[in-house]
DNA sequence: TATTGTTATACTCTATAACTATA
DNA sequence: TATAGTTATAGAGTATAACAATA
């Protein structure tokens, strides 16, 4: 019972639940839900993606996905397009309004979010990345490394 | 937009989604939904605690928490108890089966999502727990700082 | 036959606000 | 008046499974 990591895996729910309860304001304020914000964020800054994908980054399975994304398309936040080499799949993206939405909700959360690290050093910030790289490392490998992923466009 | 806190939210929600994934899988196999194994965990190895403070601890508002405690009312999981010194108040805790279920899901959750840290070290450990531990007060720090707390039983 | 995404069902969670009973 | 919890409502996420089109 003395397992150790799960003083970590506490600490890792308390600071996730900790950023969400401080950004999640700022989120709602936007109208998205935190599903929606999760796909804008992921889908901002790429070309976009499938939908297995976004829903493998996501979490999201994919019979919800596609009611997530249909919310987001009647929002006009995102555009789907068949893709070329795999009739069956969907390209999804931002559009333009899409982006704009990520441009101007996600500073402002990062912005307000942000404010709580004012006085981290980058000696603070390396420590902290190396030892939740380290983390996520550990925790990726424990998932089954069937990750096909076929070379498309 | 270079805020570099950024990189380490973004490894913060990989970690805690992958760890979620990695034992989400038992979570649903013990027929707990998320949120309910959330307060099951919550009320583990505690005398029990609020509505309250179980709405803040776990970050579900009191209309949610309300249907989210009858269910596992229902399920004969906890119980509630009305407060002696607040008699607006309840008092939530495990029942016998509900402990059984935390001290029977719980390890078996952790013993197989523990698995991944078979090779970490105690001075892994520790340099993880050191820079969560400052990252939670930091996040922390950023909620306002009422809570008031009143001491009763 | 396997896979991508859709549809349908039933349940659960969520935010919100009006309500009650205590304080 | 303020607070703890309830109720009601509307919307959204979830798991699951059966289904179509494509690979």
């Amino acid at each position: 019972m003395g397992a150790r990591f799960l003083k970590s895996i506490r600490l890792l729910a308390e600071c996730m639940q900790g950023y969400e309860r401080l950004s999640g304001e700022y989120v709602r304020r936007s109208g998205l839900t935190h599903a929606q914000f999760d796909i804008i964020a992921t889908l901002g800054n790429t070309p976009g993606m499938s939908y297995k994908e976004l829903g493998e980054k996501t979490l999201i399975t994919k019979g919800t996905l596609t009611g997530v994304i249909e919310r987001l398309e009647q929002k006009g936040l995102v555009e789907r397009q068949r893709s070329d080499c795999d009739k069956r799949s969907f390209f999804v993206r931002l559009t333009k309004e899409g982006e704009r939405v990520f441009c101007d909700v996600f500073p402002e959360v990062i912005s307000q979010s942000g404010k709580v690290f004012a006085h981290y050093t980058p000696d603070d910030f390396s420590a902290l990345e190396k030892t939740l790289s380290e983390l996520k490392n550990v925790i990726m490998a424990g998932h089954l490394p069937g990750t096909p992923e076929h070379d498309c466009d």
